[in-house]
DNA sequence: GTTTAGTGTCATTAT
DNA sequence: AGATAATGACACTAA
């Protein structure tokens, strides 16, 4: 059975969602409180409209409730300001939350009670683990406890959830160890990732993944033989009782103490149905295996405590974390408590307000099981849902930033269902938002490297300004030019055909314009683009961003965001016009990075001419970015133009070299005939020789003398008679006789 | 180091 | 008149 309860509040939402599993005497009851973060409702009309994200960050408190484990606000509120629960009268928000998709945080509370002689698991350590997931979640700061306690936390929009636990639950059964240790275990499992990174050895990384994920299920394994000798010596009425009282404790959060291990037994002899499926209401069945996965991948994750079994306790906040971080958009940024949010959420929402974006995609995406299952095991990032579905996934990713590429991942996000019904048109926004929302973050992180760095846009004109060497390569361009293209080229690296890059937000932002395809360009980037100050900012992102992604994998495949006509071409294509440290992004689309132009290259030079006129006028575009934007599709459309031409060359040559064979063929077939007619002809001269000379040596004169060939020749008449004549006669009566037919011919013609 | 195939781009012309 | 297609010429890269 599944449940969807939406729940909405001011400042936030809360989902409830309940999955009840009942499979061969297993059951499992996974209580999933999302919460859904929101600004205040001023956000929507007022400052977010003016594309500002930092003139009122007095959403923040209400966007990351649960601060403890899963978000900081502090670096949100640079004036300090707070909430202001009388912005908007209640309920307002509450409308304009119906009609928009948002952000959430996870908020867990997981029951799970095992009944009768279940053949896995230990139905304690089972429910200690839910329970401390959803002590841990309490703990944790996040407005709401469950379904029934989520609806009274949360009003007041203001209130700052996380100085004030809002059910009995979490103020009774906050436990120490998961709240203490989660982040811990966050910050270990970021701290490995680093150092590997930092080896550049991803299958290293893979290989301790796997040690690890061997190690937890010996460990599984190896307590599941314990659990049920524990089990079998119970009687059955015992186990009910127990199992009973668990679910009792669990439901009242007395229990918080939950084994890993116990889990995965339990999942491991469940079914192989999809929990994804499961989670977007296409399925009722669901895939425990996927979920076991996960909890394997999870464990490197985890704090030691999980892996060499001292601590067997574990936290589904870890889970919901690891899948809120593997959501492909922004939201796993807000999610995730160690990440630098950024002051531009309202962007997000100005963007949902008034343009189309899915963002119940992007929480789609957030909940999105499998994928966090297949993906997720560094708290990494997926910047490329297209990469996703085409191209084989990386194991494990290098964890290089919280951000991520909301432009490539959630546009094409298809994942809807999981949310309550929401405005349709209010869906389609994410990425760009998302993409603003990286901005601003990273514009506060990077401030003061703004200010040393000192950029001038003229570095990057002389993108454009460099030699038009078809090679595309600034090799004359200055040190400082260099620099930058270098740094942009470093940034982009691995952005299409990597999986792992997550650190650009330039790039990032850009990704999805360039190459990436948008339904409905966002206008909202055109306001940033407008002032110089965005354009110095972006690239700004781009230098001091550069030395992040140096360590990306080189090997990265190009992304179908490359939907541009050579995605699938050569890596000699691809390579081309490129830099060393950029071997993903042609000329023109590194040109249309650094004028951020929001569209794709594909988009720009396929669509129809009435669409793109309209297109450019529908946006406001610098000269620049209009000029760039027509030569890239002048130049798009020349290339396929060329290559249809070479292409129709290279037909003409080869039906040309066809038509050679066949002529130097029939060739040599009228030499064969000719030559056959020469041997017969000359068979059919020495015939009549052969008779002319055996009829003269029969032919006598009056004088019975024989005839001399050579003086005489054979005459016939049209009357049949024959006359042995003189040649000379006969030469000069031939001559007349051919006289007589050429004017005859003549004649004729 | 040279050659060659493949490619992108520009300029020009044709449609 | 503008957009597009076609094509020759050139430059560049990788093999």
């Amino acid at each position: 059975m599944k449940y969807l309860k939406p729940w909405w509040s001011e400042g936030g939402g809360l989902l409830h969602l309940t999955i009840l599993l009942s499979l061969a005497g297993l059951h499992l009851d996974l209580d999933l409180d999302l919460y859904l973060v929101l600004p205040p409702p001023t956000l929507f009309r007022d400052e977010l409209l003016l594309g500002d994200c930092q003139t009122n960050p007095a959403y923040a408190p209400s966007l990351f409730p649960a601060a403890g484990g899963w978000g900081r606000t502090d670096h949100l509120h640079p004036k300090g300001r707070e909430p202001d629960p009388a912005a908007e009268p209640e309920g307002q928000l509450f409308r304009e939350v119906r009609t928009l998709g948002v952000p959430f945080i996870p908020r867990t509370r997981v029951d799970a009670w095992l009944v009768h002689s279940v053949a896995a698991g230990d139905a304690d350590g089972a429910h200690g683990l839910l329970g401390a997931a959803a002590a841990s979640a309490s703990s944790a700061g996040g407005v709401g406890t469950s379904a029934d306690s989520g609806s009274q936390a949360a009003p007041g929009g203001g209130e700052d959830p996380r100085a004030a636990p809002s059910s009995p639950l979490e103020e009774e059964e906050a436990p120490t160890e998961p709240t203490a240790q989660v982040p811990d275990a966050r910050g270990r499992a970021s701290e490995d990732n680093e150092v590997l990174r930092a080896m550049g050895h991803s299958s290293q990384q893979e290989e301790n993944e796997q040690r690890v994920s061997s190690a937890q299920k010996e460990k599984s394994l190896h307590q599941k033989n314990e659990d049920e000798n524990k089990i079998a010596d119970k009687p059955e009425w015992e186990a009910e009782k127990t199992t009973e009282s668990r679910e009792e404790r669990h439901l009242n959060g007395t229990d918080t103490s939950f084994s890993l291990e116990d889990l995965l037994q339990l999942l491991s002899s469940q079914s192989e149905n999809s929990l994804e499926r499961y989670l977007y209401g296409t399925d009722t069945s669901f895939s425990l295996e996927d979920l076991l996965q996960l909890l394997s991948s999870q464990s490197k994750n985890l704090p030691e405590r999980h892996l060499n079994g001292t601590d067997t306790s574990f936290s589904l906040e870890d889970l919901l974390q690891l899948l809120s971080s593997q959501s492909e958009n922004s939201l796993e940024g807000i999610s995730l408590g160690d990440s630098p949010l950024p002051g531009g959420i309202n962007d997000v929402m100005n963007s949902s307000a008034h343009y189309h974006v899915n963002i119940s995609q992007a929480i789609s995406h957030d909940v999105n099981l499998h994928e966090a299952m297949l993906l997720c095991p560094n708290n990494t990032f997926r910047r490329d849902p297209v990469e996703r579905t085409s191209q084989p996934r990386e194991p494990f990713l290098p964890l290089n930033s919280h951000t991520i590429n909301p432009e490539q991942t959630l546009p094409r996000a298809n994942l809807t269902g999981f949310l309550p019904p929401v405005d349709h048109q209010l869906r389609n926004l994410t990425s760009q938002d998302l993409y603003d929302l990286n901005i601003n973050m990273f514009d506060e992180i990077n401030s003061v490297s703004l200010a040393t760095e000192s950029f001038d846009p003229l570095e990057v004109s002389h993108l454009f300004e460099q030699p038009d060497s078809d090679s595309g390569l600034s090799l004359n361009s200055s040190h400082n030019s260099i620099s930058v293209i270098k740094s942009n080229s470093s940034v982009c690296e691995g952005a299409i055909g990597s999986s792992s890059d997550l650190e650009s937000p330039s790039h990032c932002a850009l990704e999805g314009a360039v190459g990436g395809y948008y339904p409905e360009p966002r206008k909202i980037c055109q306001v940033d683009l407008r002032s110089d100050s965005g354009f110095h900012r972006d690239l700004a992102f781009q230098h001091v961003l550069h030395d992040h992604t140096y360590h990306l994998q080189p090997s990265a495949p190009e992304s179908t965001s490359e939907s541009f006509s050579w995605t699938g071409k050569s890596h000699k294509i691809r390579s081309r016009y490129l830099d060393d440290t950029d071997r993903h992004l042609s000329r023109d689309e590194r040109r249309a990075e650094a004028l951020h132009i929001p569209f794709s290259i594909d988009e720009i030079v396929h669509m129809p001419v009435d669409s793109f006129n309209s297109m450019l006028s529908r946006h406001y575009l610098t000269d620049l970015q209009v000029s760039l934007i027509r030569d890239i599709r002048r130049r798009g459309k020349n290339k396929v133009a060329a290559q249809n031409c070479r292409k129709r060359k290279l037909d003409i040559i080869l039906n040309l070299e066809d038509d050679v064979c066949n002529l130097k063929a029939k060739k040599e077939t009228l030499k064969s005939e000719r030559a056959q007619c020469k041997r017969a002809i000359n068979i059919m001269k020495q015939k009549l020789h052969d008779l002319y000379r055996d009829i003269f040596s029969r032919l006598r004169d009056d004088e019975g003398r024989p005839v001399n060939p050579n003086e005489y020749a054979l005459q016939f008449s049209h009357d049949g008679s024959v006359w042995i004549i003189p040649k000379e006669l006969v030469t000069s009566r031939h001559k007349k006789e051919t006289q007589k037919g050429k004017r005859k011919s003549e004649r004729r013609n």
